[in-house]
DNA sequence: TTTTTCTCGATAAAAATTTCTCGATTGGCA
DNA sequence: TGCCAATCGAGAAATTTTTATCGAGAAAAA
């Protein structure tokens, strides 16, 4: 397996959904799983999904397949999801107010230790019993604790100034909601979100399904 | 341009970024803009932009560029965003509350009429405005009003079992954030969103800068 | 024990996507 | 007018990702 250009990642992309399986069928007390039942269950091939594994550390047994234990801890553990990565939120909104109650985050590498926002309305007050600070206590929050992820939930205008902030507080890798490519030195990761992204794609496979694309053979003019 | 395949999915994830910054310019008063200018602002390869606006039918003029209004106009009308789809929301817990509070919705070709969840705590209440109705009337409201898009936001458990109510209902359409893999008729789409998956690049990056993932040149045993 | 069947792992092929190259077109400027 | 610089558009090349093929190993069945 080919490391040097690191895990691809649609890879990386498709290995979360693996672990959300893999734990439902360890919960079922399944001892072992072959590619082709994950393969079946999640609509990919198998193919695929072993060679996801295989990038993922995971050696598997002919015939057998997996062990579901060993095969759930080695991907969680692969994406570092053992030793939880502490998060500050910023933009407690609509969006950063679901994330806050998103219970799952803390089984998926990340828990929110404090969210920040510019209203004085929401400040001091709990959010999903996440505390909600004024902006000015974010650097010394962050350098305090040694917290390297943020989440980034406020509108595009205040992105670029929040993402500084943050970049100066000493956060290395950002996950980022707003609709903006941030500037950041590259020594800071970036993982960009964007709903409509998603969103774009499903309108416009329906539209299609309306009125399909069709080029024209020849002109006819 | 082929496209006998389709528009590819990157391009049209793509899209809504440029519409995004295309607006900004358009407020700004500019007149045309160039492949080149797009990508600096975005990151982006100024060639693969040319590439997307040809998919998305646009062309532009040779040292001059596209002008702002009308690729503007011409991306969003590609995407579907001119005549909005209507929405049905399951599942008010706080991501659906999140996404009936997106207003931008309606500028992304999507507005969520109604909203329904088996919790009788939320049932006739309005949530940014928008009702939540008991499951039971799902099917008859979106076949009275005839809509082709459900936005499904309830727990994995429950996530099977509400898209064939939807797909019973008539949606044409699932816009999907549960972690699980959806069985529908090949005539339904299936748009699936994982924030996890997203989160796990994110995760996996930043770990690698801590404690790279390096392979061993030779086998030192 | 031998055969059959299933699955992994590695390699190769195919497909999709991004990036590069180059000629053509257009506006600005001397 | 004629040259220069910028940009598009199309095709080619490179890269990345997915899918297919095949041999080997291991359990189950004969």
């Amino acid at each position: 397996m080919d490391f040097s250009q690191g895990v691809p990642e649609p890879t990386l992309r498709r290995l979360p959904t693996y672990c959300h399986f893999l734990r439902r069928l360890a919960q079922d007390g399944a001892d072992v799983v072959s590619c082709r039942q994950i393969g079946d269950a999640l609509h990919l091939d198998p193919t695929q999904i072993r060679k996801d594994l295989a990038y993922a550390g995971m050696a598997g047994r002919p015939k057998v397949g997996y062990p579901v234990p060993e095969l759930l801890a080695g991907v969680e553990n692969f994406l570092g999801w053992n030793n939880t990565q502490q998060a500050i939120l910023v933009g407690a909104g609509s969006l950063g107010t679901a994330l806050l109650g998103y219970k799952a985050m803390d089984r998926n590498g990340v828990r929110i230790v404090a969210a920040f926002d510019t209203s004085p309305d929401k400040t001091f007050q709990a959010i999903h019993q996440v505390k909600v600070l004024p902006m000015r206590k974010l650097v010394d929050l962050v350098g305090r604790m040694q917290i390297h992820v943020g989440i980034l939930t406020v509108p595009a205008e205040s992105a670029q100034t929040v993402c500084d902030l943050m970049v100066q507080a000493g956060i290395r890798a950002i996950w980022n909601f707003a609709p903006v490519a941030l500037k950041v030195p590259d020594t800071v990761i970036v993982q960009n979100e964007n709903l409509f992204s998603s969103l774009a794609v499903l309108s416009s496979r329906l539209q299609s399904t309306f009125q399909p694309r069709t080029l024209p053979e020849e002109d006819p003019s």
